[in-house]
DNA sequence: TTTACTGCAAATATTTTGCAATATC
DNA sequence: GATATTGCAAAATATTTGCAGTAAA
C-alpha cells in the first residue's frame, strides 16, 4: 500500500502503471482520472459519471467501469463492496478504514482506525494468505437515531391530538 | 443473538417468529426450513435452490427469496455480502464468524474468534449505534497456493523440455 | 370468508461482453 | 500499420415486483 498525497503523484501512478502494462495513454484514462480526484474520498461510479457530465467529458458505461478497474489495479482505488448496491470506491491513501454503515440513510462514514490497522497487519491466520481485509459495522448513525426518536414523538403527540 | 443447537429448537424459532408476526404457517416455509437445515454452514440461494429440486420439493424463486429473508428475520441464517455475486447465507449460531475469502477458487472458510467477538461487542464508535458487523479477509487459500505452485513448477519444466 | 402467500413472468439494477470504429504507439 | 481502446447495444447476473390464483386462518 503506497502512501498517496497529491496530484501529481497520482497522475504518476496512473503513468507508470500504463508504462508497465504496455498500456496506452488514452485523454479518457486522463479525464477520469482528473475527474477522480476532484471526487469525495468515497463514491460510487454513477456519482463518478454525472461529475464527468457535469464537466462536458462523456465516456461510455464500458470505459468508466474498465478505467476504474484499472484504477484499483494500479493502487489509485480501491474497491468494497457494502451491500446489494453498485460497488463503492475509496481513494488509497494507505489507510484501510473501517466502513460504518447506516441501515437508514445509507451513509459510509470512514473511520480511521491505526491500532486496528497494526493489529490487522500483525496478524495471522491458519492456512491463509492475508492480501487485503474489508471491516464493514453496520447500524444507525446519530442524525437517523434523532431523526427517528423525532418522528415517534410527533407521531405520539398527533395521536394524542386526535383523540 | 440466540445460540441455537438443534432441529426442533429452530423449527419453534420459526413458529414464533411467525406467530409474533401473524404470519402463516405454509408447507413451503417449513420444507425450505427443513432444507436449510440440512445444508452446510454457509450456502447460496442457488444451492439451496438445486438442494431443494433434488428432493423433489420445488418453490418458485420468489418464494425462495421471501422465505430466506424471513429466515434472516428470524434469526435463523445471516445474510452476508462478500463479493459481487449471490449473497450468501450463514446458519446462525450465536457466532460472528471471520470470513476468509480465497481470491482463486471464491471458497469462504468461516473462523470463530471468540476474542474478537469480545473486543467487538465492547466497542464502540463514535455517533454511531451498531447493530452488526462483517469481517471479511481476502487472500490465497493454501490449497490454492499449493496449486498455484505446483502449476508454475510444471510450466516451468514444460519449458526447458520444449528448448 | 378474508387476505396472506405462492408462482409466474416481467422489471430492475449493476456490470460485463461482443464487435465495429477509432486512435495510440 | 498493428492492435489496444472506445462506445454502443445486447447479454448476463441476482434480485424484486405486480398480479392473478390458491390456500391458511
Amino acid at each position: 500500500m503506497t502512501e498517496v498525497n497529491n496530484t501529481n503523484a497520482i497522475v504518476e501512478m496512473l503513468e507508470r502503471h500504463l508504462a508497465a502494462k504496455g498500456m496506452r495513454r488514452t485523454p479518457e484514462r486522463f479525464k477520469i482520472l482528473e475527474q477522480v480526484l476532484c471526487m469525495p474520498k468515497e463514491f460510487v461510479i454513477e456519482d463518478l459519471n454525472k461529475a464527468m457530465a457535469n464537466n462536458s467529458f462523456m465516456v461510455s458505461q464500458s470505459t468508466l467501469y474498465n478505467t476504474v478497474d484499472l484504477f484499483v489495479d494500479a493502487g489509485i482505488l480501491r474497491r468494497i463492496i457494502i451491500d446489494d448496491g453498485p460497488s463503492h470506491y475509496v481513494k488509497e491513501d494507505g489507510v484501510n478504514y473501517i466502513h460504518l454503515v447506516c441501515d437508514e440513510c445509507g451513509k459510509i462514514k470512514l473511520l480511521k482506525d491505526l491500532n486496528f490497522m497494526a493489529y490487522m497487519n500483525a496478524r495471522k491466520f491458519p492456512a491463509f494468505t492475508t492480501r487485503d481485509y474489508n471491516f464493514t459495522v453496520y447500524g444507525i448513525c446519530n442524525d437517523c437515531a434523532r431523526r427517528i426518536k423525532r418522528e415517534q414523538r410527533e407521531a405520539k403527540a398527533a395521536k394524542k391530538k386526535n383523540h
